[in-house]
DNA sequence: AATGAATGAGATTTCATTCAT
DNA sequence: GATGAATGAAATCTCATTCAT
């Protein structure tokens, strides 16, 4: 039903999409889908947290070379792979979460931080082992940016993907991060 | 009219949003609106227009001193600025411009590459008079990537704003972004 | 619409009537029907509310010939010529008021109590001027009784009507209701 | 099962009672109500017999003395003692009735009128012996009127038991109901 | 015999849009 | 020009009933 939802978000919208389509798209009948979800906000949910769910558990699974920049480098990498491939549902989760209730969204956005997290821990085990100059409180900002970065490439896919590829968009933005988190400000 | 819509759409969502609340925040009948209107589609793609034409002819304005480093700070600094000052704003014309029609998306799909050029051009201008490294392909995609960064500051109030304000905010990201594009690629 | 909703509740009860059936028999769309009313039970309380409205002002414009059992028989006979003729507003007041929201109910159940404070005056009226011999506790329950009496022709239109004709029926009852609060108690 | 049902329809009225929650309540699955019964309304058409049945089979148990008053009382005290106990059954019964089919209906009108025969046999009895002076004709009218008076115990509930108990409420209707089959029209 | 997942007709309610005044 | 009452298509959600297991 998941998946069948999120062709369908992409489509046309949360709000443009009728509870009858999500059934029949989920090979089910509208009385069907109801003893699965109460409202159809609930969709919407399941959606965005089996979205987040699969993203956590793939960049979990990374191998770690915990403090390196190479470990940083794959982890980059495997996000941005990531991102290239479940663009459909990056979109979704970002243009339509603002539909969730109060409670819910606050439950996404705890999901959100916890992908920002990630990335927050592998910044800090470089910063302590040297390998990257970050000051303590310019981690967090910068695990923020490297996820926004990830995301642009599914949100600006109309502007990007006719001039640049995956691989390409991969190294030139992990280069341009690693100058950025190592560089000595531009003042050199 | 477009000012008060901007507001509701900021609250509610477009599609959330009646007809009735926009004449109603706009001070006349739900008649009249339909006198500058033909669909409640037409509202949206004013308000996204509008927004997009302030911050454009804002971004414009810049003082411009061509090829230094020292006006795309300046211009930075203004386009944060600006991000900070509009940030509803901001936040309606990326999450609701996808109930656009497609002509209409289009139309300010090429906005927002104007506003995506104007740092281009500035960029260009460094690479020409040698203030940055960057190669000719990387210039577009660091234009993006500018511009997306100064979203991420409307997008992320939720995460952001808590924990650094818009000064330090430009402060950082400036310098993160003037090492990305003058650094040796974190190899040295 | 109140009365065209009250012919539908009488013929199908308020569940069984669509309120587009309402919207119908009242001459106007489902939507003009929604521009009067903001729930189906709208309707309901409407309708109840009306029923007595009439009803009290009805009983509330008798020659008062207070304290006199000639004006205790006037007002029993008013009351149930009342009944015979609102027979299918009282028949739907009183079968379907269950349906009401908690306050709305008790609004209604005062109007009912207001209907019964009528009779309760007349009787203390009485009683004060020595014409009927209730104590002052059994005041309120025969007022009770009396209105119960009255619906009663309403209620059992199906085993009474074809037996006795309501001149009869007003007749007799007065006679018993006389003697109830005048006799000794069936001792003699 | 129909213990259930009457506590169901007692507390959300028969429409709004579900046929899962009547299943529930029962202790069984949906799958096996529908073993016992054909359409929901079927439910109501068993509760309404059985409450019948269970009233008219503990009148029917009354140790008759045949043609006296004192017969009379104690049926009369039997009849509303027994609507104090089955308040919820006798609620019920009048409200929800009127969901059954035309059918079904009259045959549970016709339990009802068996319920008047009790009283009418009791005041035949009566007016034979002499004991009361009602008319031949006034005896069925006046079972009616008996029977109501009972009924209003429970109808009543929310503007009587705050004032009367049962059994206050039994000597002043019984003494009320001898005056008037036994007075003289109050023109004494 | 018993179950409960599946069905889909049908109910309420909303709201963009029109048009007579 | 301005109004807002009227419209009705369309959306969400419920629930009596069935039937394969």
């Amino acid at each position: 039903m998941i998946r069948g939802a999120v062709a369908l978000f992409k489509e046309k919208g949360f709000h443009r999409t009728t509870t009858r389509e999500i059934a029949k798209e989920a090979g089910f009948s509208i009385g069907t889908l109801y003893e699965y979800i109460r409202t159809k906000e609930d969709v919407l949910y399941l959606v965005c947290d089996s979205i987040y769910e699969e993203v956590l558990e793939r960049l979990s699974a990374l191998p770690t070379q915990a403090g390196t920049l190479e470990g940083l480098k794959i982890a980059i990498r495997h996000y941005y792979l990531l991102v290239d491939e479940m663009q459909d549902e990056f979109i979704v989760m970002y243009q339509e979460s603002k539909s969730l209730s109060k409670d819910e969204l606050n439950y996404v956005l705890n999901k959100e931080l916890e992908m920002v997290a990630i990335f927050e821990n592998i910044l800090h085990a470089c910063r302590k082992s040297g390998e990257c100059k970050l000051s303590e409180d310019a981690v967090k900002l910068a695990a923020h940016h490297l996820v926004v970065q990830g995301q642009m490439w599914a949100f600006r896919r109309w502007g990007l993907h006719h001039d640049i590829k995956i691989e390409e968009f991969i190294k030139v933005q992990t280069t341009f991060f690693l100058q950025g988190i190592q560089g000595n400000g531009g003042k050199a």
